[in-house]
DNA sequence: TGAATATATGAGCAAGTGTTCATATATTAT
DNA sequence: ATAATATATGAACACTTGCTCATATATTCA
């Protein structure tokens, strides 16, 4: 199942064998945006940092608004879009719901990025 | 130096002591800015196709563009971000100008988004 | 029952993002 | 020199995002 890339670059390829090889480490579209939505889930502030509140224990939204200082409203909107890609699970009690974290990969992936703002501190320093 | 967040939830916290104990896993928001800068790299299909296409070896933007199926122009863009963000090097030769990934922790990233992704699929079959 | 409280959600808006198109720059070839 | 090629970049535009504000829903309490 070979995949034509044949014209470009002044009509052939620069490097065929270097574009084959790179295509086969290609992802394609449909895991991309897969990886996409999940990176995207932690590519803002608001969420890293209910991300960290909830990484010790479970918090409800009301505590999570105070801890981050933001409205409830903000905090209940980005709280939807993690409960949509399962990063977060909840349980209710009576009229409070309590969020925790639901998935050890972003957990993972979460320290991971850590380290990496670590490692950028000390190069800067 | 403690952060006074008391006012809140019908006046005071719900749980004062959960909270607290947030507020020590909680990130700072220039903490949180930077993460949210690495994973908004990888936030885009794109970006993630390009470090795909980089992950085994170099590749000459015109090579990208081909791999990628997309214009110069639009591959040119992406690769500014990523080098801004130091993600990837680059050298010249001639009027050719070769990119390849520059950050391992980039690449552990991506790699460990694969892996949720993989299981995500999992899942879902 | 009615009032108060915890959370969810839709609409709207300002700011950000990713592409295209046109064009600039730099290098090579004639 | 001039033409051709590889890359970079600014402007414009459609689309997305993250917030606020108003309001809906659900639960508890009096």
């Amino acid at each position: 199942m070979m995949t034509k890339l044949l014209a470009a670059c002044e009509e052939t390829v620069i490097h065929e064998d270097e574009v084959l090889a790179a295509s086969r480490t290609l992802i394609d579209g449909r895991t991309a945006g897969r990886l996409a939505q999940i990176f995207s889930a932690l590519s803002d502030p608001t969420r890293l940092r209910i991300i960290s509140a909830l990484s010790d224990h479970e918090l409800c939204v009301c505590d999570l608004s105070v801890v981050l200082g933001m409205s409830q409203s903000a905090v209940s909107h980005q709280l939807r879009l993690l409960r949509n890609l399962n990063l977060v699970k909840y349980r209710k009690e009576g009229r409070i719901v309590y969020y925790a974290l639901d998935d050890e990969h972003i957990r993972e992936l979460y320290e991971r990025g850590l380290e990496h703002t670590a490692h950028q501190e000390r190069m800067e320093a």
